[in-house]
DNA sequence: CGAAAAATGGTGGAAACGCACCATTGTGTA
DNA sequence: TACACAATGGTGCGTTTCCACCATTTTTCG
């Protein structure tokens, strides 16, 4: 609410932008854009109802011509990674200096490839959060949270011995020999992040 | 309104200060500072239109030098974790003794820190580093990083049944009931740091 | 000084983990 | 059409955890 309307300050009075609209949710945002075919969609990613990369990728799908500007909080390294992969036009960090931005708007809107913000501080470095199955996922999220095989079993309706493979593969590949370990590597490559649990 | 109408008399009367302005909500409170720059901004993180918290963010980034005083009822302990985790200049509780609040406000202004109002009835609780013990943290390390019992105690040069005891003893200050949670409580809970291990 | 807390040691037992090695079925992709 | 891989199930076994309940000595602090 406060950023959209700061953002609408600086783009109007100092970007020569001409907002054409503005969404309080990423539904919002999707429907607005079909019709209005905006040539950039400026979208923080921490939104009510959606998440943003639900909203770029049905932008990519509905508005191709559509520059994407992607603003972005302290936020998961989880999510954040995930914009990356959606390949948006640009990225910009709340915590950032707004000063610049209207220009770099522009130069994104000219089709140039835009550097992003420096994600090297919130982007884990890669142990592949991709490289872990859905089920695995599932499994570590439940180990995180102090469940115990028979416990997340009991949770994804699958046999405990199911879970403990899971959970042995997921140790393999963070070269983690406790669970506790698990942990702690999850942490570090960003598949865990604390604001996710509890 | 009344209680703003009573820390303006409250500031004017025993605390010399001038109030150069005043706002309704959250985004008045926002562009109003921008033009005017404070000394001091005092918020009710309670506010129609917009969240106290944005507001803070906000601030932070237009007039960094503007101190910020939080002023709060009983809300949610959610929300004023995100607060105290803001890094505020103070705190102030609507149900406390507002009647040396000039004093400090005067002491925020002059940059010195201030210990904010008891909040430790509406804080969640967080383990703090100091609740635990010079054995209890090596121990916890030791975890984080996958040594088991024996492999701790050899490292730290006593029994592996001592430091069981030390885990267990962890164990019930964080409220975990295995390993792995453990560590994900002391991430969550700052005892841990991602870059502290390996 | 005296109480409280920390540090240290132990035994024991049910439950869970860690890790083999076995198998079948579906899905997706080269 | 194969081939890889996810997902699912199982058995077995030594090790470890987790928790209870026991103890002594040293340190810290009002």
């Amino acid at each position: 609410m406060v950023v959209r309307k700061s953002i609408h300050d600086m783009l109007v009075k100092h970007g020569s932008f001409d907002v054409i609209g503005e969404a309080a949710d990423g539904i919002e945002a999707l429907t607005l854009s079909k019709s209005l075919n905006p040539d950039l969609l400026i979208l923080d990613i921490a939104m009510p109802k959606s998440t943003g990369i639900e909203v770029i990728e049905e932008m990519r799908r509905w508005c191709p011509d559509t520059k994407i500007a992607v603003l972005t909080g302290v936020s998961s390294p989880n999510l954040l990674q995930h914009v990356v992969d959606s390949k948006v036009d640009g990225i910009f960090l709340k915590s950032g200096d707004a000063s610049h931005w209207a220009g770099e708007f522009h130069a994104i809107c000219a089709g140039e490839d835009h550097e992003h913000a420096d994600l090297s501080d919130v982007l884990p470095r890669r142990t592949d959060a991709r490289s872990l199955t859905r089920r695995e996922r599932q499994t570590l999220f439940g180990i995180a949270r102090g469940e115990q095989n028979g416990t997340i079993a009991e949770r994804l309706g699958i046999s405990a011995n199911t879970v403990d493979k899971y959970r042995t593969s997921i140790m393999r590949k963070l070269r983690a020999h406790t669970s506790a370990e698990l942990v702690t590597r999850a942490f570090k490559d960003g598949l865990l992040d604390a604001s996710e649990i509890d």
